[in-house]
DNA sequence: TATTGTTATACTCTATAACTATA
DNA sequence: TATAGTTATAGAGTATAACAATA
């Protein structure tokens, strides 16, 4: 008997999804960053200057929880808020150039994080297991690089 | 250029994870249910009269943890506490025959969270995703069915 | 003295609402 | 009056430590 299985793919998903969460949060805590700082860090990587109301939008969480992450990369010195003269209620938030080292640690921290997870499964597999991946995710309407943790 | 991705298989596999925990969630909590608490139902279901010593030993949770769990399973009527008459400090935990029913309705539940995840993937495609996600649980130590949520 | 289950407590993470300063 | 950012507060969820009953 075939049928469906005991645990399906649906429950793998939710158990290897939280496995690399736990996995990845290890790997940046040798940083001395969390798994949420990370992300924010990318979004401002990936667009340099702009304010905290649309960092907190293209993360999809409310600007409150924002101030206490970009209070964290801060106080490390790996950004810069910096008061828009034209309208003073606003920052620019920028990567310093700490900032920019720690981007590149994180792609090592990355790279070696996807190894281990995909250990088990040769070339091959690891580009078909990508490509279903993606096309669930598509399917399911998530974003890009967008963690589903920050959704409100 | 191929290369590794921007969002590897790693975060794809975080991504989706969240996503299907999330939706999960919101169909469980149609039957009353927390994730958590459908975890110890089935852990009950497959082991009937266990101890909660074992009952947390075999979820990987601390015991006080399952108190609550079982408090709430129990209240709604889904399982019984039995005192053990050889030792009087056990209590032996069974499915009632409401929980039989509710066990019913979350095998239906969990076959639609199945269909409406891999929605995107022809049944070829799901059965090589299961195999590659089965793969890669094993070898990263995970036990079959026990979600890293309850991990210590 | 050791073990099962329980309660009390504290900690982390996040959201909601109220506030300030600028516009 | 509206908006950007902040602070205060409260609510989940979970872990750790102290406790009562039984062995």
């Amino acid at each position: 008997m075939q049928g469906p299985p005991t645990f399906g793919s649906a429950f793998l998903l939710a158990q290897l999804g939280a496995h690399a969460t736990q996995r990845f949060a290890e790997r940046v805590a040798d940083l001395g960053l969390t798994p949420p700082q990370t992300g924010l860090l990318r979004a401002i990587a990936r667009r340099p200057g702009e304010s905290q109301q649309v960092l907190a939008a293209e993360l999809g969480t409310p600007p409150t929880r924002l101030v206490a992450l970009v209070d964290g990369l801060e106080q490390q010195g790996l950004i810069e808020r910096r008061r828009n003269p034209q309208d003073r209620r606003l920052y620019a938030v920028f990567l310093s150039d700490k900032g920019q080292e720690t981007m590149a640690e994180l792609a090592k921290a990355g790279a070696a994080h996807e190894n281990e997870l995909t250990a088990a499964l040769s070339t091959e597999e690891r580009s078909t297991l990508h490509e279903l991946l993606a096309r669930i995710a598509a399917d399911r309407g998530l974003m890009p690089g967008v963690h589903p943790g920050y959704r409100t």
